[in-house]
Formats: C-alpha cells, structure tokens, sequence
DNA sequence: TAATTTAACGCAATCGGTTGCATAAATATT
DNA sequence: AATATTTATGCAACCGATTGCGTTAAATTA
C-alpha cells in the first residue's frame, strides 16, 4: 500500500522570502505601461512588438529594449480573445500513459512548441461522454486546431460539428472515423496487417490465429482484413475459432485468449496479436505451457512498444511511426488556412510501416 | 525506412459537406446574443449562466435553457482575460514519452478536467534553456498553476520567479530543487535507496554496485546516500569502482556500466540500478555472459516500469506512485488560496515506495 | 516651389465576459 | 399606510491587446 504524509517545514531563508506578512502581488505590466514609460501610443507598442512594418526600427528597439527591462510579458489571453484564437492545439485522446500514444504527443509538442503554440491534452480513457464533454472544454477554450485519436467508444460524431462549423482545423490520427471530410494521419492499417500475417505464413505457419481489436475502430477492422486476404492469397483456410475479438487487448485478456487458443484439438502454430501488449502475454503464456517459441508457434504484434524487445523470446512487430504521425498531424494545423482549404476534401497522410523481425518468429 | 504519401480524395458524399461554396464560419453566440433574445441584459444573462444568487431561479432556467437551444458556448478567453486567470494548470517535464512521465500526467490531468481546469504540457527534453521559453510561454497563457518536474540541466532557478511574484501556485514533483518555499511531492529517496540496497544484503549480497544518476538532481543524490548509508550500517565498505556515475541512466549507458563491472577481478554480486532501465539492461548484459541471476548477481531497479516485469528473470524493483504524484500535485494547485498561504513555508508531501521483489533478487 | 507620396504614429472601437454600484419592484415590518 | 428590507435586474467600466482609419511631418516628385 502506498501512503502519505505532510511536512511542514519552517524555513527561515530561502529565495523570494518576503518581508511583509501581506505582500501583494505586484503589478503586471502591459503595454499602456511601455507606452506611458516612453511617451507612444498602445498601438505603437504593439505594433513595435510584433515587428510592424510601419513602425521605425529604431522605434522598435527602444520598445523592445524597455519591454525586457520592465519584464513585460504578453496576455495571450487578451491578444486571443481579440483575435478570435488561441495558438493553441488542443489533443483527445483515450490515455497519455500508454507508450504509443505519449509518444505521437511529444511529436505533437515539439512541432507546436516550435512554432509558437500551445498544446493542451484530454483524455477520454476510452468513453464516449468523457470524449464529448472534453471537446466542449477545448472548444471553450477557442484552441486554433483539434488534434483527435477516437475513444474505443465512440460512433456518433455529432461533437465535432462545432469545430467544422467555425473552420478551427480538425486531424484525425490513427483511431479515424469513416467518411468525415477532415485531415486524417493513418498508417496504412491493411497492409501492416496483411504483411504480418505473410511474414508467418513465410516463416512456414499453416495455422495463424488473430488477436483482433474491437471491429468498429478502423485499425483493427483494417489489420483483421489484411490478415484475412493474406490467408486467402495463400490458399490457408479461414478458421473463424482461431480469430480472437479483444475488447481492449490488455495483457490479461491476451493470456485468455492464449489459454484458449492452446487447448484447441488443433491449436494455431503462428499468431498475429493487432497490439504488443496482447502479443507479449501470449508469449509468456505459451512459454509457460512449454511450448517452443518460434518452432511451434511464431508470434508477432503491433506497435513496437518497449516492452516487445525485451521478453523473450524477443517479439516481431510492426512499426508505428508515433511521433512522425504527431509531428505531421501538428504540422497539419499549422499550415492549414481556411482560404485554400476544401471542405469536400479529406486528406489523408498515409504513413508506413514495416516489420521488425525478432526471435518469437526467427526458424526456418 | 518509414516513408509517407498523401492521398487526396474527393468525396462526392459526407458529413457537413457545404452547398455554397464560400461558406462563412456561423457567427458564435455571446452572451449578448442571448440578452437580445431574452430581453435582459448582458450582465444577468452571465450571472445566470454562473448560477449567481441574486438572480432567480426562473430567470436562470430560461437562460440556461436559451443558451442551450442556441449552441452557446463560454468564451474562456475573455473571461481569463477579465478575471486575470484561465482555469489551467502548467505542466514542465523532461519528455512526456517515458511511463513515469506520462503515468504523473495522467493524474495531473484526470484530477484538472474533473474540477474543470484544462492542462497545458511543454517537453524540455531535459534542456534548460527549453525549460526557461516554455515557462515564459505558460506564463504568456496565464496559467492558474504550475506543476515542474525539473530538467536535468536546471541550476539556476529565476525563471520561476515571475511565477512566484504573482502568486501562481507551484508545485515541484519528483526533480525538485532545494531551499525553494514551494510546494513539492516527492517520495522518500533516501529511503527507497536505503531499502533497495538493504534488500540486497539480506539476500545475502557482499558487493554491491550502484548505477548512479546525475547527482545535483535530489531523487539520484538521494538514493545514493540511501545506498551508501545503508552499506555503512551493515558493515560492507563502500568501494567507488562499483559506483557508475550515469549522465542519462540510458539502456546503452547501462550495457557499458555492466560490461565495466564484469570486468573488474572482484565483480559485484548485486546491482541497485537507479532506474529500471538500467537495471533491465543489466540483467540482459549479465545473462549474455553467461552470469547466473539472481544467484551470482542480484539487481533491482527503480520506478516499476512495464519492462521490468517483462524481462527475465523479472526485474525487482522500487514503485513508483507516479499517478497519485500527478493527482496530488493536481490538487495543490486546485486547492491552493493565496490567503492562507504562507510564504515562508514549504508543503512538502512525501509519498512512500515498497519493494517490489522478483526474480532478478529471489534468492536463499 | 507647389503638389504628392511616404513614413511613423495616434485615436478609438473591438473582442466577450465580469462585477461594483445603482435602481426598481416586491415583500416584510412596525 | 408608511417605512425598511429583500429580490431581481441593469448600467457601465474594465481586463489587455489589436487594427482600420486618420493625421502629421518629412521626403520625393513634378
């Protein structure tokens, strides 16, 4: 169990120690203070401190120079209230703490950073209301564009319509809907999942099984499709027992599944599991029925999450590109100007992926 | 290599597609829309809105009912703007991709959205000087709070002074600095140090290695004193060759601190790795020479990430309440008052961590 | 030199809520 | 019935930056 407890501590110096007991907080400073402090106009000021061209480079420095030495800092709040935008993104997600999404929001940060934004997070934790309800927040917060993965949940899009109703740029990532004409960053879902499932029957499987996701999310119908073509180009036959359906391909539903799978009359000699965490579990589950992996059953899994290179057997994988994906989504909001942009248009930004050949699936 | 392409699909079909086709964004609603509707004024229809008590319970229905029918949404921006504060909390960190990070994250955010504040992230990536221009940038957003886990650079503390001047409520998780009246949540270094070697001695190691991290960060200075002190009390002499002084705590770092160790004519038989992966590298360099774990070297790592119980053998390890971190730190800013605030005090939560024992120490 | 253009800056409205103070109407008190 | 309270609402200033339009003085051109 993990407690906690308080300590105060009394310290008698320390940096900012105050002298009075009711120090008020001083006073920010703005630009009607540079202004009076050197006898211009508030729209000089502001003028100067965006680099106005109609305002004197000498004019310029002089404001500049003041402004550092009074520590003046801009209200983004006021300037985005008046601008009508916030150069902000605003991200919904299910959950920050999982590898593969973490890791498209730092991509997403750092590009947002870069140029200057903001970048403010949701998370759904995979509901449907939590989803809306954060959207609502976001758009409350006048954010310049929307940066979107969908909840496990989600089916109606009725809570985006706000967004494309005040042309605030909308990109959808990974989880996408269908038929939505917004930006869209995907990777290319079907071919990942046909060319996993080549790789085992390469690798000599006659009997793949398939750890597939919750079928109404376009990645894992996708992967399941491509797995399905895969054994129909190769003449193997579709067994509809070895096709496992997860709600969320957590580690436990993996040993299930796994357990499952094993005490089948014929059981699989390949697996394709649509997520790392799934396919790792049924590594450690089969390891402990001791069954040889990769001889008599190959395995590969989806994502490259961390934890796939360090069990062992060592577990192939497909690839995901996350940050590259949060760079480009970012960069989609940046670029975007509601002049040149369709609204009949969707553009999609397929990124690829590629297999990672490890230890559960190298024989032969 | 990961390539991408752009499809553009012209949909004849779909949700909101337009019929003109220079569309204009739909004018928002304000606050003075529904004051013309309703035939009351602008200042009336805000206080019902907030459920103000001067304004009668009718009154407040209707509005709300009005502002419903009409799709309004609150502007945050202008009302931050006029109450100088925007309902959001700051967050500093290194890099968000790392499960502890992101884990803190988590909490930070579910405790904010449940109080209705919204989260702003910025990345350092470990650099000070991205750590001071993001600081400035959440100053700029006027951010209710700020919540820093510092870079691993930061020495130098003014940038936090704008903050501190102006009475936001700030709050150091883990990474904290020392002799600064704020708040901070940390757990107990000291002792999870103290008690990871500890659990080496009664396991019955007699030489003891410490991957340490970089020493002016409290959490690493901390769990080294732990380590030392708890050598000291049993008797076992420190012996600085078995102590790596680690600039990141990097896999690669910790495959070359392993390699360094092996070699000495008197290796270690036990390993307390400051993070854990370092120790995971540990275990997978030791076992490729053929060294038996636990029974000739013994590691544990630190934090419980998802590698270490992975690995094999599975690494033993320290936790890490990184979340209920997050929510804690939440939860300071939200129930911060500048009233009853002292100064000259620091509210520190101490959070406590236990040993969470596998097989890389399960041994006698 | 007169007329015109250009450069540099100021005025004042605006963005959308919030809130202290004033006011009018309704209710309570004596 | 006259006065004191309470209730419900409006007025107008304010938060801090931005920007279209106007103005003045200097520079350029005819």
């Amino acid at each position: 169990m993990v407690g906690w407890f308080i300590i105060r501590i009394d310290h008698q110096a320390g940096y900012f120690v105050t002298k009075e007991k009711d120090l008020q907080v001083k006073k920010e400073i703005t630009i009607y203070d540079l202004a009076k402090e050197l006898n211009y106009s508030p729209s000089t000021i502001s003028r100067a401190l965006n680099n106005h061209k109609s305002i004197s480079p000498k004019t310029i420095k002089k404001v500049k120079e003041q402004a550092e030495k009074m520590g003046y800092r801009p209200n983004t709040l006021a300037a985005g209230l008046r601008n009508n935008k916030s150069n902000t993104i605003g991200i919904s997600i299910s959950r920050i703490n999982r590898h593969f999404i973490s890791s498209m929001i730092s991509g997403i940060e750092e590009t947002a950073r870069k140029a200057g934004f903001n970048v403010i997070i949701s998370q759904s934790d995979d509901k449907y209301e939590n989803e809306v309800s954060n959207l609502k927040a976001l758009y409350d917060s006048r954010i310049s564009g929307l940066i979107v993965s969908l909840s496990m949940e989600t089916v109606n899009m009725d809570h985006f319509k706000p967004f494309i109703n005040q042309g605030i740029p909308l990109v959808f990532v990974d989880r996408v809907p269908q038929g939505f004409n917004t930006y869209k960053v995907v990777i290319d879902n079907y071919s990942a999942g046909y060319n996993a499932t080549k790789h085992l029957i390469d690798k000599g499987c006659k009997r793949i099984a398939h750890f597939a996701g919750a079928q109404h999310r376009n990645v894992y119908e996708e992967r399941k499709k491509g797995y399905l073509d895969a054994l129909k180009e190769h003449q193997i036959p579709v067994d509809e027992q070895l096709i496992i359906h997860f709600k969320t391909l957590s580690f436990e539903e993996g040993e299930k599944a796994t357990n499952k799978l094993l005490k089948l009359p014929n059981p699989p000699d390949g697996i394709f599991s649509a997520n790392d965490t799934a396919g790792v579990s049924a590594i450690l589950c089969a390891k402990k029925k001791g069954i040889k992996i990769p001889e008599e059953l190959a395995i590969i899994g989806f994502n490259d999450d961390p934890i796939s290179s360090i069990v062992e057997p060592a577990l192939s994988t497909m690839s995901h590109p996350a940050m590259k994906m949060g760079k480009i989504a970012a960069k989609r909001i940046l670029n975007h100007s509601s002049k040149n942009h369709d609204e009949e248009v969707s553009e999609i930004t397929v990124l690829s992926t590629e297999i990672i050949q490890r230890a559960s699936t190298d024989r032969k």
